[in-house]
DNA sequence: CATGTATTAATACCAGGTACTAAATCAGTA
DNA sequence: TACTGATTTAGTACCTGGTATTAATACATG
């Protein structure tokens, strides 16, 4: 006996979930059934044709990974004094919020003051040593925080830098780091080589 | 004078670098040349149809965002006890370093440490009120970073959550988190409604 | 002016569809 | 059994964003 249509409808939504990149065709052979019941079934579904699937994952992931990953630092760095204070601007987008409550994760404040207490520093290379941070309220969507660093005390190849984020004048963040210029030596990886 | 071919094609190639979605015909219009001479230009410039670049993205960064950014979590939590412990794992890719010297970006670590101390919490929400960290050594590509966070205190609705990240067996980042519940009226967006 | 390069035009074809109409097949019921 | 409605299949026209190929045209330069 042949599939029921729920039965088949069932099927094909969990396939294309697991496989976005099948078509049409394909999954009219593996449900034997023709082309047409196909697509009646993804219009009755509201799945969309292949290129459409494949245009927002391309589209989603391409702005997520834009902001987040291919930028060596996270927020806008507006001014910038090296060894002395710096201005980042930092718009909380919906890749940047748990999905259930719109509030921006920990880590993109910490990464937004992290990566300007780190650029201050006047070195080809910088490292974050150790930081005391405070979340004082949370950032929400849509929100744009401010972060203002200035650079405490100067001492060799180590800096104190306090981070202070703002929206709208209310701090929301504050972060006090101790940030290291990387000596040369220090660069070599793991595994030797290179010198 | 019109734009020499050189300078066309230049100009191409960084456009389709910044904005992958362009068509040919939208192309032709921005260069005031026609389809055909950009197909040309495509073909010399091994630049594949619009298609073939969304399909290679989707399938691309696919992994990579599951891996970094669908996830409301930085890190696969391979234990957990709620309220108790939990541990985490983290292997250093390429998108975590910084280019020039192949080291994890700060932000790197502490989001794992941040995500797995949330994770802890047994409530609906989670957020980290602050945190004293250091960074004892820096993570290299291709390291795995396993992070293990133990509740040491537990008080009303606040924890407070110690988190050590070794490689090989030797600690990289330690950090004490001050992780809280957040309560249902708490969560009200700052545009009222919702209730 | 001829020659070569660059550009444009024109045509046939492709995948993977949408939109629509119509026919065929079932399944259950009056 | 015949009718009815749902389901399935078929077929056609059309769409986008191309490829591939051939041919014509423009432009510069020796």
């Amino acid at each position: 006996m042949r599939m029921s249509k729920r039965e088949r409808q069932r099927r094909i939504k969990q396939a294309f979930m697991d496989d976005p990149f099948l078509t049409d065709e394909e999954m009219a052979k593996r449900c034997k059934v023709s082309i047409q019941t196909i697509r009646l079934d993804r219009l009755e579904l509201g799945i969309s044709e292949l290129r459409e699937r494949i245009k927002h994952m391309a589209e989603n992931h391409f702005d997520r990974v834009r902001s987040l990953l291919v930028e060596e630092v996270i927020g806008d760095i507006v001014d910038l004094q090296l060894d002395h204070s710096g201005v980042s601007v930092l718009e909380i987008k919906k890749e940047h919020v748990f999905a259930r409550n719109q509030i921006a994760r920990g880590h993109i404040l910490f990464a937004q003051a992290n990566s300007l207490a780190v650029a201050l520093v006047n070195s080809e290379v910088a490292l974050t040593g150790s930081a005391e941070i405070r979340f004082i309220r949370p950032a929400r969507l849509g929100e744009k925080c401010i972060a203002h660093a200035t650079v405490i005390k100067k001492k060799a190849s180590r800096l104190q830098v306090d981070v202070k984020t703002k929206i709208n004048g209310e701090v929301v963040f504050q972060g006090i780091f101790y940030v290291y210029r990387l000596e040369d030596d220090e660069l070599v990886p793991a595994n030797e080589e290179e010198h």
